[in-house]
DNA sequence: GATGCCCGTGTGAACGATCAAATCCTAGCG
DNA sequence: CGCTAGGATTTGATCGTTCACACGGGCATC
């Protein structure tokens, strides 16, 4: 019969233990940790041997305390709305975890009301639980950039600010994003390849700054090759059957044999439209997605899709983290990244 | 032309702070937050008046080194491997952060080598970053919750203890898990009412032992109705290809009119093979995958799939890890929670 | 040989909260 | 009117670390 809770929280060694042990003085041992230039290489050896002997650790709660930085970055962590990518913030918020222990951080997840997009920054600041805020929402209008601007607090974001971008106004945070326009753009240009000539636009509402931007880089394209994109351009909403239904009205008026889509989920209701007029995709009508989700992967036959450098995304927001933190001047405050096109049948040809 | 760096990071308020504003001393303000009722009404009105007006929150890291409670739950997050169903640690989480703010905690994500299922969890424990765990993978093998109990430290799982369940072993603790083989018999008794008779598994090779409970669920319910199912039951590696060529070959021996697959992937893997066969889902061959994923949804015509209550996971984890923190005795040590099927088109005669 | 400097190390205080115990205040009672 | 019980409030110490500065010895300078 096994104790029902042989609990002995295991009481770590603290400073003064690992002093003691070494014969020198707290500081000596702090500094062998945090300056060990300072100490004497003899001395220096024989601290570090007795930390690894007892497995010392500094208290982050007495450093957080003293030093005013907790060593945590906060990050609101959004319920995906059934249906939407969500996958994609996986893999952001992987690498980002990872790439922030490198620097010493942890990652700290915390929600807010839904209808708040401020809601729980400000109570993790006032309690100094975290040094700095990585924020993912940009898109939306930003009130969490001006706020954390107003409170003097260090963050950096995922995403342009696209209210005064380039107005010289109050908006120059550090941001990381993702050229939207190019990767539209090489879907269209890999479809116009493909020998497609005409080739529509499957979007969003206008209200989307993303969908806008994205949007534009199909314009784009189809101006530089020559052909026009009148009647072409769709806008719905970001599901399934919305895609599906538009498509085939589109079909029903125009001949259009090529779709460059804003995400993975219309891209998926083009198939479906397809699939139901008889039609081959990839053969005869060329789709190509956005976000490279799973679905475009596991959807018959396999749908090309724009993918968007997240794990490298989230590398670059710790870097400029690195940079805000330490109070160093940041002359590049925003860093655009490329996507890249990620080929599968729906938009080739050939099949092989 | 705006400052370049207005940073002033605001000086939250602190004890003192409220406490000479309300003309009363720190432990009183202390007691007003923590323990109310050992203040008179009018002090206590008054003192909390002052924190209102000051936005006095208290700093998380005097509390902690004080209290020696971090409120942070730490929480290993891996990385999905391409392919694999992440949208379902996405709702989890989510629900996990969400149900630990209610009881005053936050989590923090850390990652680890892929290979030490135990790396990281120690250096947390060191510097006593967190109070306690929530294990994910123990399907592994476990080897973390031998490790936290030996250090004493407190966690709590998802996943229940398959080594030694009921042997009475050292593996009392508190766990919260799904039953897959429910699951899979919600979903092989679905198909039978449906008219089918030879239903087939599609699962895991046999090692996983997630894969084989699930497989247990199709096993009784084929055999309750009264039907065989020798050289029904498949395995295979977890993706689409290898499903797609598994059912080619099953098709070629045997007349089968159902599948139960251990995952949509491999659900997914069906739909193809039948797409190719010509063979309608649903109105001809039953399928039905399991997680409810994105991709179920999404996938022509729809994917039935066994959705597991993550987000009611979460909120009993929460539960145990306050009973667990709180010292107080946790009878209920393991709690089984059952899925739910979800009914799309792929395994429904009737597509109405 | 005294002065000044630098380098390595040690000492006391401080960060902001809570714990334990002392002190104050008020009411009740003989 | 004094004494006490008991609740309300304050005081001093403490958690483990880092900061600012003091200290002492060795070396170069004059």
């Amino acid at each position: 019969m096994s104790q029902p809770s042989g609990r002995h929280p295991v009481v770590p060694p603290t400073l003064a233990t690992v002093a003691e042990r070494a014969g020198v003085s707290r500081q000596t041992v702090s500094n062998a940790l945090n300056s060990p230039g300072l100490l004497r290489p003899d001395t220096l050896e024989r601290v570090l041997a007795v930390v690894a002997e007892l497995g010392y650790t500094p208290n982050r709660a007495a450093r957080q305390l003293r030093t005013r930085a907790s060593r945590l970055v906060g990050l609101r962590f959004e319920a995906a709305q059934e249906g939407a990518s969500s996958a994609l913030l996986d893999r952001f918020v992987h690498s980002l975890v990872e790439t922030s222990e490198r620097i010493g951080h942890h990652v700290l997840l915390f929600s807010g009301d839904e209808d708040d997009p401020l809601d729980g920054y400000d109570e993790l600041l006032r309690s100094t639980a975290v040094d700095a805020f990585v924020v993912t929402d940009t898109y939306a209008g930003t009130p969490q950039a001006a706020f954390l601007q107003s409170r003097g607090a260090p963050f950096v974001a995922f995403g342009r600010p696209w209210d005064d971008l380039g107005a010289g106004g109050a908006s120059d945070w550090a941001w990381v994003d993702v050229d939207g326009g190019h990767g539209a753009r090489l879907a269209t240009e890999h479809l116009i390849e493909q020998g497609h000539t005409r080739v529509a636009w499957l979007g969003w509402e206008r209200s989307s700054r993303i969908g806008e931007d994205r949007r534009s880089g199909w314009e784009t394209a189809m101006a530089a090759a020559g052909h026009p994109v009148a009647g072409l351009g769709v806008r719905t909403t970001d599901n399934v059957d919305a895609a599906r239904m538009a498509v085939h009205r589109l079909l029903e008026e125009r001949p259009v044999t090529g779709f460059v889509c804003v995400s993975d989920t219309l891209g998926i209701g083009v198939l479906h439209a397809l699939q139901e007029r008889g039609l081959t995709p990839g053969k005869e009508v060329g789709v190509v997605g956005f976000d490279d989700s799973l679905g475009a992967q596991m959807v018959w036959p396999g749908l090309s899709s724009v993918r968007q450098p997240l794990e490298q995304v989230a590398v670059e927001l710790v870097t400029l983290l690195h940079l805000v933190l330490g109070d160093k001047p940041v002359d590049d405050r925003g860093t655009m990244l490329q996507p890249t096109l990620v080929v599968r049948r729906s938009s080739r040809r050939d099949w092989a």
